[in-house]
DNA sequence: CGACCCATGTAATACGTTACATGATTTC
DNA sequence: GAAATCATGTAACGTATTACATGGGTCG
């Protein structure tokens, strides 16, 4: 696990499109970043409480009576652009499936060969997502924001069809054993 | 996170290969599995405690005066069997350079560009070393273990060939920014 | 005989999920 | 006015890393 938490640079960054309520801000990370990041509740307002006391946001208003939002201070706004100057912490890998292909002698051909199968039906699940969100994101405005994006999609599409390609050849593989 | 640590059944699994000590199951994850697992010492030892009061690991005297080594009981064996055939969990994502692009226009294309061009060399690295090991591998006498590990390391290739063919599409789109 | 590796373990701390508790607002 | 959604937060629990503490064996 990292050293600091990544909760704070995710919950700042999705802050910077603009002032959000707590909730709105996992259903942005969960539905625009799902692909990549993922954070819960129970980290995500802990988070803002712990931002705010630093003053890196405050709370505005809402629309709704006694609802406020959280906003990016202009200390906040520096702040983020630090964070995501740092170094990229990568989690230690834990592949559960190639755990389990590892040690396939003790699982069998068969069972592999259906643990492999399902993780190719998965990976073309996610090309087809995948590509339904590209033509989504290509119908917008070309605004610098749509080419960044079109990166992230970019990467889930080479990453599934890598999968799929791997999952073809070991299927294979484990059919001549 | 998973609901039942995956820890023991990486430990039983490298138990599967014969006795071995904690330190050596440390070692055997680290050299062998490291490339899609990894655990700490902080969880092997109580691993290896908790696996022997459930009677599923006992302790064989080792060559070293003094020292014992850990091998699966009967019981383990099985034990192992089941845990592998459970379903593969995953660890959510967390992918922070693929964080950083989707907020690239708060970096900048010139950093970006550099984060980019860092996941490239990892992954050109990467790749050599897996065509080392796969070399290696590949002198190995054939048993079954071998064609199981080959397809853990093309897991592996495909993945970082992946990476490279994204990171050059993806420096040529920042580049025309 | 000093450095390094083998070996075991614990404590402090951090990270993260899930479930629970609570209530307002919107929508049908 | 019932159901769904928006909204906030905490508590319990589980998972995992890192640093620390300790000592025997091996090799140069």
């Amino acid at each position: 696990m990292p050293r600091t938490t990544q909760t704070d640079v995710a919950v700042l960054a999705v802050l910077s499109t603009g002032p959000l309520s707590g909730y709105a801000v996992r259903e942005i990370i969960r539905d625009d970043l799902g692909l990549f990041w993922s954070e819960s509740f129970g980290q995500i307002y802990p988070s803002l409480a712990r931002l705010q006391k630093e003053g890196l946001v405050e709370t505005v208003p809402g629309e709704r009576r006694g609802s406020s939002l959280f906003r990016l201070t202009g200390a906040g706004r520096e702040r983020i652009v630090e964070l995501l100057r740092e170094p990229v912490t990568t989690v230690p890998p834990r592949n559960g499936l190639l755990l389990r292909l590892a040690f396939g002698n003790l699982l069998g051909a068969r069972a592999c060969a259906e643990l492999v199968s399902e993780a190719r039906t998965k990976a073309t699940a996610q090309l087809e997502e995948l590509e339904r969100i590209r033509r989504q994101v290509e119908a917008e405005p070309d605004e610098p924001q749509r080419a960044y994006a079109l990166m992230t999609i970019s990467a889930g599409e080479h990453a599934a069809r890598a999968a799929v390609a791997w999952a073809d050849e070991t299927l294979a593989a484990l059919e001549s054993l």
